[in-house]
DNA sequence: TTTAATTAGTACTAAACATGTACTATATAA
DNA sequence: TTATATAGTACATGTTTAGTACTAATTAAA
């Protein structure tokens, strides 16, 4: 289907309010109010990011919560989707995959997928959640477009 | 997950055949043996793509098949996708959307998804089913990897 | 040392989605 | 008329994701 989980989503706009305020240490319970995301899902999602990834760092007890490890600029939109969703792989048909695969014999692709992931990879290598963020530096040129944002939780 | 669904990964390999032999019809139980994809996976992907794209025609009755309609070099990967995983959006939240978003008020990310996926619209339109298939030219540099396949069916 | 706040870990349920399979109808060449 | 082939549709199964819930562990402060 081609589509990033939720969790990864629900990562850049969480990863998004704690970079709005660098340094700063925020609560589940905050960012829950702050994103409009649903309590449960943010404190799934943000135990998988301190699990999966460096992005963040945890500090339990009062006055708690998480802070950026990173500055915004140096994260990747790569980074945070192979943090959650796994590496960037369109098909199962790739280098290093676990399973043996009993049409290689006659598979005339010969590991072509493996160049497709690549170059999907290193075209979101050079955008930031930094970039994702700024109103101001739109990293493609067709500005003005009408948006229409679907994001329910 | 960010993975294509298994049976654009058919496409691919069954286009692929249908295109080694350009003119040439193919029955479905042809296709299955010559891919080594079982004999309804075939029937089903190439019901599919007649139905969802104009890749290829079909002709019933004895001698029938099916054959491209389009040279190989003029078949994008980006339409292969697009034709059966409908089209590149990595989250739910996009133009054109039909559900609305209640976080719109307070989302910070102004449909910079869109561009994302335009950014992957663009480098996979560059890349053809005849890429895929020539073993001469490849599309990106570093060759002499060592390829593992996977693809089971 | 007790309490309240906060994250960590884990397990379960439900929903969504993709896949594989089967059956019947339709078209066509010989 | 018959055999070959695609078209259409429906369904069961399995896998993955998302959502929810509960308990444990940590820590600051009273």
């Amino acid at each position: 289907m081609m589509k990033l989980s939720k969790m990864t989503d629900y990562a850049v706009v969480c990863l998004g309010a704690l970079a709005r305020k660098p340094g700063n240490s925020k609560s589940a319970t905050e960012l829950s109010k702050e994103t409009g995301l649903k309590l449960y899902t943010v404190q799934k999602l943000l135990k998988l990011l301190v699990s999966k990834s460096d992005f963040i760092r945890a500090n339990r007890g009062p006055h708690g919560g998480y802070t950026l490890n990173k500055n915004s600029s140096d994260i990747s939109v790569v980074e945070i989707i192979e943090a959650l969703d796994g590496p960037i792989t369109l098909t199962s048909c790739v280098d290093n995959s676990e399973s043996f695969c009993e049409s290689s014999d006659i598979c005339f692709l010969g590991g072509k997928w493996n160049k497709i992931n690549e170059i999907i990879r290193k075209s979101l290598n050079d955008i930031s959640l930094k970039d994702l963020l700024s109103y101001e530096k739109p990293f493609l040129t067709n500005e003005n477009e009408k948006i229409s944002i679907n994001r329910i939780n």
